[in-house]
DNA sequence: AGCCAGATGTCTG
DNA sequence: CAGACATCTGGCT
């Protein structure tokens, strides 16, 4: 039913998305997700988001709920600051243990995505992915053009590019791991698309293999944020709380930004003590735009 | 209310 | 080795 699943089944050349028609909607929708972000504390209304982009109100709110799983105006309220404050639980009770045993036992970790995780042993980590051969490809979803990267151990790697920027995404990606072999194999990956991002596909019964390749501090705060719950937030000081070290939050923060499988490792739900959204690797927009998506699902 | 330093682990030059 | 970070706190004005 959902559009968006089935594009991302097909695995789409690089560069061949500038001219499909999905390539011009998503333009559209990245745009009004853009002004939404920017715009939101003067809550714009469809009518005038609309007008900016020279659409037609009943059109764009189409367009808009077939990406994005709900309409402008939910989004726009899904990405306020009151939000990501309630995201982050009931006032007074210690957040990161409320929520953490939700995801473990609750309800709320029943749509969560299930992932298996191993570590790269730190040699593994020094040789900067030598003797490794990581396989990727460009795919659409719902967030952009998504980056995946596999090995035979499972996930390794996923960001995010803006059609027309898959160059930098690339060479970002392959700056981590210096060292390993690549090999662009979008049979490979096309599975893991589907796996990510189609929310029908998740299962406990089929958990997803992804592999942590990091510091020992960096695939600790990694762990940390895979037991936040779908729809939850938690701030970045809740983390280096869990990881036994609670001065350590600045830290932290660089960890989070380090991580190299986005989305799937839930770095988007971690934000400041606040509940502001601060920085995010791939763009802030699409921080908001994930957070605004996991509510639209939930 | 705003400004500033100090703490943390890791990366870059 | 000296900054720079997707932070936060406490102390100062």
């Amino acid at each position: 039913m959902n559009m968006l699943s089935k594009v991302a089944l097909d695995p789409v050349p690089e560069g061949a998305i500038d001219v499909t028609p999905q390539g011009s909607d998503y333009e559209t929708v990245r745009r009004v997700i853009e002004m939404i972000t920017l715009e939101y504390r003067d809550q714009p209304s469809l009518e005038a988001i609309a007008a900016e982009l020279g659409q037609s109100p009943t059109q764009l709110q189409k367009l808009f709920i077939r990406w994005a799983g709900l309409s402008p105006k939910a989004f726009l309220q899904a990405v306020t600051l009151d939000h990501a404050k309630r995201l982050l639980g009931q006032e007074g009770l210690p957040l990161l243990e409320t929520s953490y045993e939700i995801g473990l036992s609750g309800p709320g970790r029943l749509h969560d995505l299930f992932v298996t995780h191993e570590a790269m042993s730190p040699g593994e980590w020094k040789a900067r992915g030598s003797g490794l051969t990581i396989r990727y490809g460009f795919h659409v979803c719902p967030f952009g053009l998504a980056l995946v990267m596999v090995t035979d151990r499972g996930l390794a790697g996923l960001a995010f590019a803006d059609p027309g920027e898959e160059r930098a995404a690339l060479e970002d990606m392959m700056g981590r791991w210096r060292n390993a072999h690549y090999v662009e194999d979008l049979e490979a990956t096309a599975p893991y698309v589907g796996r990510v991002f189609e929310r029908e596909k998740w299962s406990a019964d089929r958990p997803l293999n992804i592999v942590l390749i990091g510091t020992d501090f960096q695939v600790k705060v990694w762990q940390s944020l895979l037991k936040i719950p779908f729809g939850k937030a938690v701030t970045y000081s809740d983390v280096a709380c869990d990881i036994g070290n609670p001065a350590a939050n600045r830290a932290v923060g660089a960890a989070v930004g380090a991580n190299p499988i986005s989305f799937v490792v839930p770095c988007h739900r971690a934000v400041a003590k606040n509940g502001a959204l601060t920085g995010y690797h791939w763009g802030l927009t699409r921080k908001r735009a994930m957070l605004g998506w996991e509510q639209g699902g939930a």
